[in-house]
DNA sequence: CCCTGATTCGC
DNA sequence: GCGAATCAGG
């Protein structure tokens, strides 16, 4: 996944509305966090808000690599979320929403596995095989996990902008 | 332990 | 340029 200019933009969007670099990752798809990290200061976007007051210059780490077999490592379920972004006439109201595809499978749970700790979050069409609970872990107290609590509690319209008029 | 952004450096 | 690994901190 390369940075086209479009998720380029998005990320500037995104990034100067204050979410975090994990959520704006989410919201790309098919990147880390440190991805988007990295990407925001090579373009010169740091330095948002509280900047971590490290005075303390960071003494360097030595790095142990692997060297021999190169491993692949699979960073989330990264196939779906390519299938998602590449979305050509964007459909007012009834897309599937992008967010759904976040969920790690890992996390994935019906509703017998949900516990006060794991996200409600919904997905799929209830009753098909391909329905379930992100299952994420929540914030103390919230049904959601973090990032579906920002979209629940986030005005409809608001929540459709970004697809509609992007 | 959860999370955040910052930084380095092999690729 | 990219981003995993790692850091410092909340």
């Amino acid at each position: 996944m390369n940075w086209t200019d479009e998720r380029v933009e998005l990320l500037k969007k995104l990034w100067a509305d204050g979410l975090s670099a994990s959520q704006i990752a989410a919201e790309l798809g098919g990147v880390t966090r440190n991805a988007v990290i990295g990407k925001v200061h090579r373009l010169g976007l740091s330095g948002r808000a509280k900047a971590v007051a490290s005075t303390t210059p960071r003494p360097r780490k030595p790095r142990p690599v692997p060297s021999a077999g190169s491993r692949p490592v699979v960073v989330g379920n990264t196939a779906l979320a390519q299938v998602m972004r590449p979305m050509v006439e964007p459909e007012p109201v009834e897309l599937p929403d992008p967010v759904a595809n976040v969920v790690p499978m890992a996390e994935r749970c019906t509703i017998l596995d949900l516990t006060e700790f794991t996200c409600r979050w919904p997905v799929g069409e209830p009753g098909k095989s391909d329905f379930f609970y992100c299952g994420s872990r929540t914030k103390t107290g919230m049904p959601y996990c973090a990032y579906h609590a920002r979209i629940a509690y986030q005005p409809v319209q608001d929540r459709n902008r970004r697809r509609v008029a992007r």
